[in-house]
DNA sequence: GATGAATGAGACTTCATTCAT
DNA sequence: GATGAATGAAGTCTCATTCAT
């Protein structure tokens, strides 16, 4: 029976989800099966192993962010603060509707001394993320400062991501955003002002 | 050999230095028991499973945050700022030493979906938490922005503690605690001129 | 190596074997995996439980006698001490031969009141089995005489089936049967009569 | 503290009950322990081991039914049937206040393969009511058919026993020595009249 | 490409038993 | 006499992984 029921992308998707909901020890290999009609032992035509399938997850997270979100960041020809906007607006959105979870923190946090093989993957996300708000934000702060509040907004969202999960209350993740608007525009004023004072 | 080799407290503190740096699901029964010179089986002398111990650490962990450092909080004797300095140390310091690992926050994410029982813990923790930050910041801050500035550094310290772990760099927890200690003292100034100028 | 090596209903066969001579509680995954070339716990691909393996051997127990045993009850064209004859020689037959023991007896006794799934199915087992009798004992005896005597029949050969087992002698069961049959010829006898005086 | 708090034959009684309503594997020293108020290590101070102990229920029961029931049958002051009466009417009262269980036929089912050293304590017991009975019946049956119906009786009250149980239903129990008392009622009638005709 | 049978390591847990106190 | 801590063997069950078909 040669005929394709699944391809790679269709069983990362799928385990993406339960990932993200269940953690990479409690998802099992028959659960991944099971959510893309195969069965467990199918699963290895396309993976070598769990492992192997929790990195190509983590490639195609980190992928994706870099496709359709971090990338806004590098649109130089719009106002930074259209593009803050735009980045914060998906990164929302996606915070609240992806059950709450931030796989990748997640698994940071489940796997880093256990299984050390997705540290690099995960490490590289986290980078991408703090470069794309670092390019925007040092258009009104010093190189210094802008890495120190690129750094303190992933912290807040990630901060906001944990107890938007504990507390089943998407508003953390709505308020995190915002704050970091917010200063941002008000970093921006200031910047004008002294500008305008020179 | 019957004698008494451990207590529970011990075993509840083996347990949580495991729990912490391996996660729960990776944690098993042999290595706890390892840990504090028993056998397995003998866990289940003081424990009736593995969740029931999850569940006592996650306790003893509430009652020694509380106890030992949101106490501080409402020594009201003191002014706020010594206060949240005092308890901002604590706190600081707890976190770097830890194996630079939030068990509460942790557990939380690893085990939110997958074992419900943890949760009411878990959150009563993180209430304490924004409770004692809430009772300092009111000195200073309107009720409603005082709750809001104390979930907001709630989550600023814990996204810190991811970061520190994902990038193995205790720098993050120290500029969060930095940032809400900054940003307090700058109320604590704007209420004071608004105080004078009433 | 993954040939099948066995079905689900040899694992049932090995595990009647097994459950009937050692008891449910006695009788391990892995004796009975052995039993079948089996490891213990490729036993959990055909069924996910003990219990649920000693339910499927409950069941095909249950279908076996009602397809070959208690069937023959039924065969209305045949006169009803042809059909009690043949019933109690494969009855006979068995009890003696499978280890002296009645599985579905010996279960309900170890188990009642400690796994009460099995309660239905050997509750049906013995209602098949009333049922039978009382089907042939109504051609000579009143409807509620007929019960009753399928029941004490019933009773007669679980006990001689434990005597038997307890004193190594299959002379029980082989009394118990004639006994049965006996009076039944006297009452057919009996009913004879009784009809001729009309 | 040296005070006692229980004897043997307490223990015996206690492990007894337990014993016969979740039979011998699935009762744990723990629970026999907690019955009696002690801890289950303290059991041993008075069996050397739990088959120790079961023995001594099953010899327990043994004496107890020769003493109470089984004597009845030698009161030959006293006429056969009355003897008959008498012990019918404790045998039921106990089988069907008892749980409905009768231990020694049930520890029989459940370990006779599995723990030889049972055996022969059973065994005895299940000989001296057959010789009860026998004694009582010689008085209008040939030895061997006296033998033969001690026999039968036996096996038609443990079969009820079981058939009770499975059906929570005293009535089998009570219908089986209502059809011995009958039978044995009729038997002395023929004789009588057999004599006579003499 | 997909199946499903099988593996084997290892997880949690139970429990009879021992023994210093 | 009783405790309770500890043992260690064994039990049920899980699961990533392999591989012939």
């Amino acid at each position: 029976m040669p005929v394709q029921k699944v391809n790679k992308e269709e069983v990362v998707k799928e385990a993406l989800k339960l990932f993200r909901s269940r953690g990479y020890h409690k998802t099992t290999m028959a659960e991944i099966g099971t959510a893309c009609g195969l069965l467990k032992g199918s699963i290895y035509h396309y993976f070598s192993s769990k492992e192997d399938l929790m990195i190509a997850v983590l490639n195609y997270l980190r992928s994706y962010y870099n496709e359709h979100i971090f990338s806004i960041a590098y649109q130089d020809e719009r106002s930074p603060r259209a593009r803050l906007r735009e980045l914060s607006g998906h990164s929302q959105e996606i915070f609240v509707r992806g059950d709450g979870a931030c796989l990748m923190g997640n698994i940071a946090m489940e796997t880093i001394d256990v299984v050390p093989e997705f540290h690099p993957v995960i490490k590289s996300f986290f980078d991408d993320w703090v470069n794309a708000l670092n390019h925007i934000f040092r258009s009104c702060y010093s190189p210094k400062a802008a890495m120190f509040f690129a750094r303190e907004s992933v912290c807040a969202i990630e901060g906001a991501a944990m107890m938007m999960r504990i507390y089943n209350d998407p508003e953390f993740i709505v308020k995190a955003h915002q704050m970091i608007m917010k200063k941002f525009e008000n970093a921006t004023k200031e910047a004008l002002i002294q500008q305008e004072e020179q």
